[in-house]
RNA sequence: GCCCGAGUGGUGGAAUGGCAUACACGCAACACUUAAAAUGUUGUGUCCUUAUGGACAUGCGGGUUCGACUCCCGCCUCGGGCACCA
């Protein structure tokens, strides 16, 4: 009897899996296809941490599951390796991106074979591999060339500390509601910049249609709906001395309410008006203390604040009322069209400022359940008071008619907006794909190729990013590929022209590597249809939480309009989503260096092995939780494994007993419908019922052995393949003899049924007794034995049988 | 404030209308051992009871049902997201 040695059988599997690309998947396969993703990482350490290892762990088992099942299965792996997080690490440890980045991949990688993850490596692809952005900045072009993408001055984040400028989606609120970089969690401000953005508003009704033909987590329809954030209402033209001013509202029910307008500082219309302002100076004071307030400041400040502009009225179009207008800063900017009109009786926000300003109130809505207070403020909707003809009517009615009425005097018409702001798509910042983009002295930005030619595409892509020995940030915010003067000197169709040195985010390359997977050494397109065609959707798609409306939002934006430019077959590209959940510390924190409680799986592989590891992730709980990293579960899976490996030990052909042969079967049964729906923690305890059952018998049938081994395989590859060569008795390593490519075991159902069965008996639905009974017996029958029970008689105290209740197979409830 | 999600033993969790607490961890006792570790066996929701047995328990309060962790209504707590979005 041998030992089961983890290190001496993991480190021989790894190496021969890797040789023979043992998990290719085979672009045109007959077999039906499935396509699993799990996110690739983005190096920003030295090695992956055991929350790696959760996140790819679960999509293996299953990938490797499908694989016996029969499917062709793509389950790709590569490495995010431009960005914040890679050249950050870089900074700290003093090498340069290009070099680290190299090496970290390297280590990588090693550490996810070590794992024994299922990838075809034959699909492996990095961001930062010229060969891939070239087709980033390929397809960055298409979205320039159809108008997408505009160099656009606007209040944008910054983060002082890194010196770039930052997306909205990568802007979060710490615990005392700051802004702060999703990435670092350094402070950022508002600050007005020129930068590149990608126009997703224009995309926001589609993505939000797609969001209906996907199979994703309500969590995350949800998130993604908010993010965008559509509002239907109607806009609203007024009339300020002779200007146009329009208004957006979701209440136009509530225009005979309107007793101010406020708009915001920053609306072009301030100025337009300026000269007519009588107070002048007060305006232009407020303004300028506004425009020095954060954020922050806007939003704690308790009370609301403004200023009137005197000499100044609005008209209320169809009523014809003449209200005074205001500056005033609970208005946004960057919102509908700047402009409110206020109904203090109906909007809490312009209760509030109307309160400050002593203005008046005029109610139009009568509540549905009796009189509103005066001075009191009444969102819900009820019947039209104070509205000239239209008194009476029901509010949610008029909401139509004044659309209707508006409409016919051209002075509105039913409107859409969007949350959703431009995606601020440049960095100032050096580990990122170059803009292929040049500016003329005229002023024009032209894109360095044709696209549609493929000789020009040939000859002037990738556009490399070039080997600064500098790289680090500007402190003016300018990008630090301004400093290669030879490289942004450069000439477009003879004349003198500089590049664009900010570079793409590290979403860039994230936002199609799916599409690569499917044809990753294609030099002649990002990827051919036809392939495409075959591969996609993805079928499941894991990744994690945070990048609900980010990665998540930003990659279905990038498909959906290249499904509009007819390159991608399919609208969306991820027919299923779940988010998986944290690792956390054993203290129950997040795992950091600060707190010192990050768990390596290094040390655990070499302890217990991956195997060990694996399984005890798998069994820790589903997917989708979060949970304290406790290292007394890899001793229990560890012993499981060496339990099954000991097996071995005392095969023999004789005929099973009953008991083991059903317990079998009710293994691979209740195994088989677990991970079909990828309850991957309970497949563990079933494999564990069975095994504590089986380790029991003198003599282990090689036929059950075998089926267990292959049930195991998916769990623990290592452990099964080494017993499976074994006792297979193979002489020399065969890539076809792999448990891994045999096909999943069967069950049989017969074997699991029982002809009598122990059924529970209730009385007045407590459990009581319970009686045996055949599959078959009829309920008379049934019913008569229970009535003659003697527990039960006990229990019915003499009374009559009310009710008598017999779920086949399951229960009796007797009810008096 | 609004929108999601979740609350089950000492701990991770199982059970989607049918025997609540599977499977583990931890703990305790015992066996093996000079001893410890490892391993194995048994026990382990709470309370009453010598036992047999009984009562009560899935955040709280109601409801539907023969039967509710599961479905419905109202709260509480925690986690996450959004937040002056007109």
């Amino acid at each position: 009897m041998e030992a089961y040695d983890h290190k001496k059988i993991e480190e021989k599997w790894k190496d021969i899996w890797f040789k023979e690309n043992l998990y290719e998947a085979e672009d045109f396969s007959s077999k039906p296809k499935r396509y699993i993703l799990a996110e690739f990482p983005y190096p920003s350490g030295k090695a992956i941490h055991v929350g790696h290892a959760m996140r790819y762990t679960v999509p293996d088992v299953y990938s490797r599951y499908l694989r016996m099942k029969g499917y062709n299965v793509m389950f790709p792996m590569g490495w995010d390796a431009f960005g914040l997080p890679a050249e950050n690490y870089a900074i700290k440890t003093g090498e340069h991106p290009s070099k680290l980045t190299h090496q970290i991949i390297i280590d990588y990688k090693e550490a996810v074979q070590r794992m024994g993850y299922s990838f075809d490596w034959n699909r492996e692809i990095a961001t930062t591999d010229p060969s891939y952005y070239k087709w980033t900045q390929w397809l960055f072009l298409k979205f320039f060339n159809a108008g997408l993408a505009e160099y656009k001055e606007a209040p944008v984040w910054w983060c002082e500390r890194m010196k770039t400028v930052l997306a909205d989606e990568e802007v979060i609120n710490d615990k005392d509601g700051n802004k702060i970089s999703e990435r670092g969690e350094y402070p950022v401000e508002k600050r007005m910049f020129k930068q590149w953005v990608l126009k997703t508003p224009q995309y926001a009704e589609k993505l939000l249609e797609g969001l209906d033909k996907v199979d994703f987590p309500d969590t995350i329809k949800t998130a993604q709906r908010n993010w965008i954030g559509k509002s239907e209402g109607a806009g609203v033209l007024f009339d300020i001395e002779g200007e146009k001013a329009l208004v957006f509202t979701t209440r136009p029910d509530t225009l005979y309410g309107v007793t101010f307008i406020a708009i915001a500082p920053e609306n072009p219309l301030v100025t337009k008006l300026i000269d007519r302002v009588k107070n002048k100076e007060d305006v232009l004071q407020y303004i300028n203390k506004v425009k020095d307030r954060s954020d922050l400041e806007r939003q704690i400040e308790k009370e609301k604040t403004g200023v009137i502009l005197e000499g100044i009225r609005a008209t209320v179009p169809l009523a014809g009322k003449k209200v005074p207008v205001f500056v005033a800063d609970y208005v946004l900017a960057g919102y509908g069209t700047a402009t409110v009109m206020g109904v203090p009786a109906h909007d809490e926000r312009d209760f509030d400022f109307a309160k400050k300003f002593n203005l008046e109130m005029v109610k139009v809505i009568e509540s549905k359940e009796g009189k509103v207070e005066e001075n009191k403020c009444y969102v819900g909707e009820g019947t039209m008071v104070n509205s000239d003809k239209y008194n009476g009517m029901k509010s949610e009615d008029f909401k139509q008619k004044i659309m209707e009425d508006l409409e016919k005097e051209g002075l509105g018409k039913q409107s859409t907006i969007f949350k959703i702001r431009d995606w601020v798509f440049s960095r100032q910042r050096y580990w990122g794909e170059p803009i292929p983009l040049v500016h003329l002295e005229d002023g024009t930005i032209k894109p360095i190729v044709d696209v549609n030619n493929p000789s020009d595409v040939k000859k002037k892509l990738p556009l490399v990013l070039p080997e600064l020995p500098n790289y680090s940030p500007n402190e003016d915010g300018s990008s630090p590929l301004d400093r290669d003067k030879e490289w942004v000197n450069t000439d477009f169709d003879g004349r003198k022209a500089k590049r664009e040195t900010n570079t793409m985010p590290n979403w860039a390359g994230s936002c199609w590597y799916y599409l690569r997977y499917c044809d990753p050494k294609n030099d002649e397109a990002f990827a051919d249809k036809e392939k495409l065609k075959y591969w996609l959707p993805v079928d499941k798609y894991f990744g994690g939480a945070e990048h609900t409306t980010m990665h998540l939002l930003y990659s279905r934006f990038w498909h959906r309009f290249l499904y509009d430019q007819k390159l991608v077959p399919t609208e969306e590209p991820y027919q299923w989503r779940l988010n998986g959940g944290l690792l956390l510390g054993a203290d129950g924190r997040k795992m950091s260096k600060s707190y010192g409680n990050v768990v390596e799986p290094g040390e655990y592989i070499e302890k217990y092995g991956a195997d060990s590891l694996r399984l005890s992730i798998c069994f820790l709980g589903p997917y989708e939780d979060t949970y304290p990293w406790n290292s007394n579960s890899i001793k229990a899976t560890n012993r499981l494994i060496q339990t099954i490996y000991s097996l071995k030990d005392k095969l023999s052909n004789d005929k099973p007993t009953k008991d083991v042969e059903k317990s079998y079967n009710l293994m691979v049964k209740n195994v088989t419908n677990m991970i079909e729906n990828l309850k991957i923690n309970t497949c563990i305890s079933e494999i564990m019922i069975f095994v504590s059952k089986f380790k029991n018998e003198k003599k282990i049938n090689e036929d059950i052995y075998k089926g267990l081994v292959k049930v195991i395989s998916p769990f623990a590859p290592f452990v099964a393949e080494e017993i499976w060569q074994e006792i297979n008795k193979f002489k020399e390593w065969k890539r076809e003899n792999s448990v891994h490519l045999q096909e999943w075991p069967l069950f049989n159902e017969s074997l699991i049924e029982e002809n009598i069965l122990t059924i529970p008996v209730q009385v007045n639905g407590k459990v009581r007794t319970s009686i045996k009974v055949t599959k078959d017996e009829s309920e008379d029958s049934v019913k008569e034995r229970v009535e003659n029970n003697e527990k039960v008689i006990k229990y019915l105290e003499g009374k009559p049988i009310k009710k008598f209740i017999y779920i086949k197979g399951k229960i009796i409830n007797v009810v008096v």
